[in-house]
DNA sequence: TAACCTTGCCTAGGACTCCTAGGCAAATAA
DNA sequence: TTATTTGCCTAGGAGTCCTAGGCAAGGTTA
């Protein structure tokens, strides 16, 4: 019998392609084996189980992000670096939605043994604030906010949620302006 | 054969509970059969399916959260106005994760048929936006942003997304008027 | 080259879930 | 009381997750 020459490698891919495809709870051992031509069974020499391949996703998404973020960053600063930021996140999580969506499942310190994407990207935010003077507690919170704008909105966008005409990519635009302003007009101002 | 009692709206309901305590993705025909020690086959009485089950969950839930939405936007104004606002959609987001999961559920036109709760909490938004005196296309954009950063905010809340030790409750204050600040400093402010 | 070992993929099968078809009996209306 | 509705049942098929155990393809060593 010919091999289909699965690796965990080649079966977490496909499975992230999946994910992009159909969604994340579209991500199942059948659908996978059935990809390959495989029986399902075959599967569970690569991966211990369906939750563990979703981690594998989950994780190869997280490093993907922060490899796509880093060099938005690196050499830039204020406006500049957070629109770059910004901009390279969405287009992350446009192009990959299910990958996307894997990233936000709720790991644990198990899923993450060693892997440091997951701190990667929340450092990446806190380097963004630099240029803007803030200090603790403010830096916590607007790191929050700046979390909770970028993923609310993509998610909300991805999902189709935004239904005016409004092009959703000027309304992006207008959002990272918007928390430039907000930055910049900080309520508490540090010191 | 004593009967369960079993009635559509009972049975939604108890789902909606459901999802609260395990999840959307918990929620399936065979647990609600169990909670009422039913058999699965007796639900597809009350519900078409699985999907028609979540459906009016979703429905259910943006309903609840307009009418908390509602007379928290009553009679207020300004910074007022999208305090009250952002305080009773975080509360019922936090209070009831699965109903709030349910809700983002991206839903057709048949699903809806009639309903108005999607759009009433739309409407709302616009409502608190009134006082800062912007127009289109700048209140599109501004609408997006809060919609985005509420529901990025609590869902990151919600999952656990946020470790600092900074209470989640005064990141979110801040966030409030951060957004406030940059409502009145909107980058492009109309005439 | 021949014997060995690792391992990729298999078959078989159990448990759970979604859902349909058809039936009996409890609740309700005539 | 009889007739009708309807709430819940049993039976069963299909899809999915996962385990146990087996065979043979590939690479390794004698």
């Amino acid at each position: 019998m010919v091999r289909a020459g699965l690796t965990a490698e080649r079966v977490v891919g496909a499975a992230a392609e999946l994910a992009d495809e159909v969604g994340v709870d579209g991500v199942t051992v059948s659908a996978l084996a059935r990809r390959f031509g495989v029986k399902d069974a075959s599967l569970y020499s690569h991966i211990r189980n369906l939750r563990d391949l979703r981690v594998r996703v989950a994780l190869r998404a997280n490093a993907e992000l922060a490899d796509r973020l880093e060099p938005a960053v690196a050499g830039r600063a204020g406006r500049d670096a957070l629109a770059a930021f910004a901009d390279a996140y969405r287009e992350y999580a446009l192009a990959h939605p299910g990958r996307y969506a894997a990233a936000q499942m709720p790991l644990t310190a198990e899923d993450i043994a060693g892997l440091d994407a997951d701190t990667r990207c929340g450092e990446l935010v806190y380097a963004v604030l630099r240029a803007y003077g803030l200090a603790e507690p403010d830096l916590t919170d607007a790191a929050r906010l700046l979390r909770g704008t970028f993923h609310g909105f993509v998610t909300l966008e991805s999902a189709g949620g935004f239904q005016h005409s409004r092009p959703t990519g000027a309304s992006w635009a207008a959002a990272v302006d918007a928390l430039h302003a907000a930055l910049e007009n900080w309520p508490r101002p540090s010191p």
